[in-house]
DNA sequence: CGCCCCGTTGAAATGAGTCAAGCCTTGTGG
DNA sequence: CCACAAGGCTTGACTCATTTCAACGGGGCG
């Protein structure tokens, strides 16, 4: 199975370099397409789950569900986003991952993946690499949930998201479509439905976006940055040795 | 430089096998000790850093400071933790990191540190399980601001704080030094101060802690585990092959 | 001895949640 | 093709948890 266009792909790319031999290997472990219907659960809150399951198509959700039926939504996932983290890595799930639209994924165990990285070291940094992103867009999250106002929670919120969906090829410049109801964006930021909807129609009067059916658009990013106090970041390359050590 | 007793490794060790060689390539790079005094910055918001950094001893400060002056903690580095998650992984850092007390660490560059997976891949599996632990402390510290109440908040924190000081050695079973403010802990779960105190107070009247000049017993442990939805999470080891491959 | 940090307390103000209802849109089945 | 159902969006009124602001006390450190 050829993963060229894969989105996972598309995101490596962006940090580090892939051989022809590597992308090769890539295939060969995550060989396997597979269909998973809308609604289905992936992941499921105190069972054990050991995969990378790459997300090819489709969108999905990683969330935590309390005892008092609060939900608490940790990530939106995207084309080229891993499902399994964190959760593979530990003896059982703490989160559950549900699809929110049908889905294609590219499934490979956990063991499998490792002894790829045994034979072929930089798959294992691409691993750390993006563990580290899924990490700081949590602390984002944490800053939003924690410290800034719903107005600057939901912007920040919409701002990650269209530079995530950039990434992939998702999204126009000031312009994308957004998959999800409000309930999730209001579970994701820790607010309440109505009041999100409130502070989503205050932006919507003070034209800062315009949002009709699923559809948002910027009417000034700069502005919206400084409004939400966003820092756009960018990766620093894997800093591999220039040689060929770890060609084909 | 020895590096055996170093907390950082017994961290490593519970979820890997550390040979008498993989010890010494790893001394051979985090040789210098360095000693950094309390209040100290180490890593800066905007500018860039790159390195791992490893604490030894004392404790440190991973921040957020917004414009308006409101302060988001997103973790508390404690012996064996890495400073330079997950800024050195950027081209600059969005984050700042203090020195908590005074403080000793060992420093490694980036690339010396891949340099080293490049001839020995565990390492940089090790780097990613510990990028993963960290991601996995943000999601439960989002869960915890985003839709647990402020007495669970604290709970869920005091407890986790309380699991990692045991993984290295610092905690008794029940009880622990606490050896942060409540202005801290109020900044790390998005509360204020006085409403802090007000829930630490609660805490102490219903017999759930006790906490006299920073240290903190609990009374009954599975009783606050469930009041907090606290599940403890236990690292799976890398499935490296039981092979000696990878030995000295 | 005095200062400063930290913990504590109180009163008042408010932002955000809750509950409940109505409407609009989308999808579906007759 | 229409009717209905279901889910999602919007609105309002009310409540109260939490913040804010301000002041005080104690204890350790210089």
């Amino acid at each position: 199975v050829s993963l060229e266009d894969h989105p996972f792909v598309t995101k490596l790319s962006t940090f580090m370099k892939l051989s022809a031999g590597d992308l090769k290997r890539l295939g060969s472990i995550f060989g396997t397409e597979k269909a998973i219907k809308k609604r289905k659960d992936l992941v499921v809150d105190g069972e054990e789950y050991r995969n990378l399951c790459l997300v090819r198509d489709g969108y999905a959700l990683r969330y935590k569900l309390l005892r008092n039926g609060r939900r608490q939504i940790l990530n939106i996932l995207l084309p080229g986003d891993v499902i399994g983290f964190p959760v593979s890595f530990f003896d059982r799930s703490s989160y559950s991952v549900v699809a929110l639209s049908d889905l294609t994924v590219n499934v490979c165990s956990i063991d499998a993946y490792v002894r790829l990285c045994l034979e072929r070291p930089q798959f294992s940094l691409a691993l750390t690499w993006l563990a580290i992103k899924e990490a700081a867009i949590y602390a984002e999250r944490i800053v939003d949930i924690g410290r800034r106002t719903p107005i600057e929670r939901l912007v920040h919120f919409l701002l990650e998201l269209h530079s995530r969906l950039l990434t992939i090829g998702l999204a126009e410049k000031t312009t994308f479509k957004l998959p999800i109801s409000q309930e999730i964006i209001a579970d994701a930021l820790g607010l309440s439905v109505p009041h999100l909807n409130r502070v989503m129609q205050h932006l919507r009067k003070e034209k800062f976006i315009s949002n009709n059916s699923r559809v948002v658009e910027f009417f000034d990013i700069p502005a919206l940055q400084t409004l939400a106090h966003y820092q756009p970041l960018t990766f620093t390359q894997i800093p591999l040795p220039r040689s060929g050590r770890s060609s084909a």
